[in-house]
DNA sequence: ATGCTAACCTGCGCGC
DNA sequence: TGCGCGCAGGTTAGCA
């Protein structure tokens, strides 16, 4: 489900809702129901943070994160993971992991069928675990040409490998590489560091332009995704490549092509990509 | 040292 | 209708 624009949705539709909550929320008690998603929740160390008030949810990366009066906390929804807020008396789903219970009956809850998920504290311990080997945001002007292409210098992986790569750039995942990709009119194969200045450029702002794209339109929904606000994203509807394997282009009618590259399947456009 | 593969999980859609 | 297989938005340990 979870690339950057479908977290950067989810981390609004929460923080929406705690800024239109009218009172502070503050986190009676975290409930449960079980603990073994990619990494142990460290349970305890979320506890300590019981009594405190929710003051903040920010994204960094393919994260969301939660500050309190007492520390943070975060939550990587990896393939699966959803949060809504749960009316009260409703049943628990299957995949419910994870209920922050607020002091004024509000519940936050946390599924994940896969549970490929992570929640952690993050403190001076956990900070660098968690946070620290992140490259740029690709939304933010630290993220430019240069930059980008200084990363991708000693890398002989293909470029779309390097552009999923969270240390070159963060919140590209799987779709928006290969949509990326066909809009800057590159060939995923392309070895990374043989990439011109040029076109590098050209990738840049097209990776801009498509996350930004994605989060207008509330992200991308494949089978399971939902925002905060339980509705779903459209921009599935937009994509030029992902998933459109011996379609026509919608460019150049050329079939579009799919290989396995890295483990992940790769979309593109023949005719248009060199 | 880098890069690829397999593994972590559950669910869904497809072909037989 | 049912079963087995392959595949899915992410990350990373471990091996070449």
């Amino acid at each position: 489900m979870p690339e950057l624009p479908e977290v950067e949705v989810v981390k609004s539709g929460l923080q929406k809702k705690l800024e239109t909550s009218g009172e502070p929320l503050v986190i009676e008690r975290f409930e449960f129901l079980r603990k073994d998603l990619r990494n142990v929740i460290p349970v305890n160390a979320l506890r300590e943070l019981e009594g405190s008030e929710l003051l903040k949810i920010s994204r960094r990366a393919k994260y969301l994160i939660f500050s309190t009066s007492k520390g943070d906390f975060l939550s990587h929804l990896g393939m699966t993971g959803s949060w809504r807020q749960q009316p009260r008396g409703e049943d628990n789903r299957t995949h419910d992991h994870v209920k922050i219970h607020f002091k004024n009956q509000i519940t936050w809850t946390y599924c994940d069928p896969r549970r490929f998920g992570v929640f952690d504290r993050l403190d001076s311990k956990t900070q660098d675990l968690r946070l620290g080997h992140l490259g740029p945001e690709p939304l933010s002007d630290e993220f430019t040409a240069d930059v980008f292409w200084a990363a991708l210098r000693n890398r002989s992986s293909s470029l779309k490998a390097a552009v999923m790569d969270q240390k070159v750039v963060v919140g590209v995942g799987n779709i928006y590489a290969s949509e990326a990709l066909f809009l800057a009119r590159i060939k995923p194969s392309v070895k990374a560091h043989k990439l011109s200045h040029e076109r590098a450029k050209k990738l840049v702002q097209a990776i801009k332009i498509v996350l930004s794209k994605a989060i207008q339109a509330g992200g991308s929904t494949i089978s399971d995704f939902e925002s905060a606000e339980s509705s779903a994203g459209y921009f599935q509807q937009q994509h030029q490549v992902y998933d459109r394997a011996g379609l026509a282009c919608r460019v150049c009618s050329a079939k579009i092509k799919v290989a396995v590259t890295a483990g992940r399947s790769t979309f593109w456009c023949p005719g248009c990509q060199s």
